[in-house]
DNA sequence: ACCGTAGTGGCACCGAGTGCCACCGACAAG
DNA sequence: CTTGTCGGTGGCACTCGGTGCCACTACGGT
């Protein structure tokens, strides 16, 4: 059999991974994120700064966790909704529930988020990574409508409905509800084409 | 009178800003935005590097123009609308007509926004350039609603609307309608719920 | 004992920005 | 005509993010 187990242990390079993603956001909370060298994010690991881009390419991707992993269950969870539940609905069940964390895991998720969509450097990054995010949900959208994935609507109904998911961490972030019901509330909103503006 | 005229006439600065501008939408036309260096668009513009810097906050910021004058005429247009127009129509109507450019301009803003939407360093630092946009289009609804702009309803508007912003952009360039029709369609779509989702 | 393989660290390098300083040309005041 | 001011400019050195290269180490398989 080839590329069965070798190297040191099969988790070894995942728990440094789990150190550096700790040490970063550590330290992106306690100071800016700019301010913050990749030195210094290396050295609060232990490891050296050669080490550090080993597992992260950016700066930027210690704030992300697994975030590839993240995509491919909502790429999951949008495959086995049913096709009788409206479109929307089903984006939306699929962001609540690629979004439905633990309670002891919440205050980590609110860290990553507030550095997310506060710091301007993540705010940029994040452009990139969300890319992967809409090109799955308007795959999704394109399938239930029998269109092309890059046609009008399938991509607009996946940047709205990630600006739909955006804003929602937005309010939820502000205050402190429920994840889901922000989700929800915004969702409401973007499918009833904003009934509340009459 | 303190601070009248001096110096090398009062557009020299403008003139040199708009010589790097046409040297740095050249090259990142003909090459990758990421290959083409800062000096190379310095030389190609005609002058030093550190001066490139002086003009351009950021490599990126050449392919912008004067943004932040496009973003002050969109807030004067959502200022003129009529109250009598709903929300959404009134942010299309100002969408359209400060995207309104004269025909001897759709070349340049076409490479320019291919650039931004393609390039992925670009497409990164758009999301810092349009937070400007969604400030500007969520203080619109939130005058015209009475609430606060840092609301649900004005975020979830002012960042759905970009979203059809964008996708509007992205269907233009793909085909070769009009810019209006493609932000009409695409605002008819949000106003509606999706119409053609069910 | 002999390998291949994976993680590591050190080093040199590139490119984006930035702070500092020295220069130069235009202008105004003496 | 000289002097001082001011704004644009260029050069230089520096920081920092990120990369390529190489040598070292630890491990497992043969």
């Amino acid at each position: 059999m080839i590329g069965t187990v070798t190297g040191p242990a099969p988790d070894a390079r995942e728990a440094t991974r789990a150190r550096i993603e700790a040490a970063a956001l550590d330290l992106f909370t306690r100071h800016d994120f700019e301010t913050v060298t990749a030195d210094e994010v290396a050295d609060a690991a232990g490891i050296s700064r050669r080490t550090f881009f080993r597992h992260f390419a950016t700066k930027a991707d210690t704030v992300w966790g697994d975030f590839h992993a993240h995509v491919l269950r909502l790429e999951g969870m949008l495959a086995a909704t049913s096709d009788d539940q409206p479109v929307l609905a089903s984006i939306c069940a699929a962001y609540v529930e690629v979004n439905d964390y633990a309670d002891a895991d919440l205050p980590l998720l609110r860290e990553r988020m507030r550095l997310i969509l506060t710091e301007p450097a993540l705010q940029a990054h994040s452009q990139v990574r969300y890319a992967d995010v809409d090109r799955v949900v308007a795959e999704h959208v394109a399938r239930r409508t029998g269109t092309r994935a890059d046609g009008l609507v399938p991509r607009l109904v996946a940047l709205s409905t990630r600006a739909a998911a955006t804003t929602a961490f937005e309010t939820w972030l502000a205050g402190d509800g429920s994840l889901a019901d922000d989700l929800h509330a915004a969702f409401d909103q973007l499918a009833g084409g904003f009934p509340t503006l009459r």
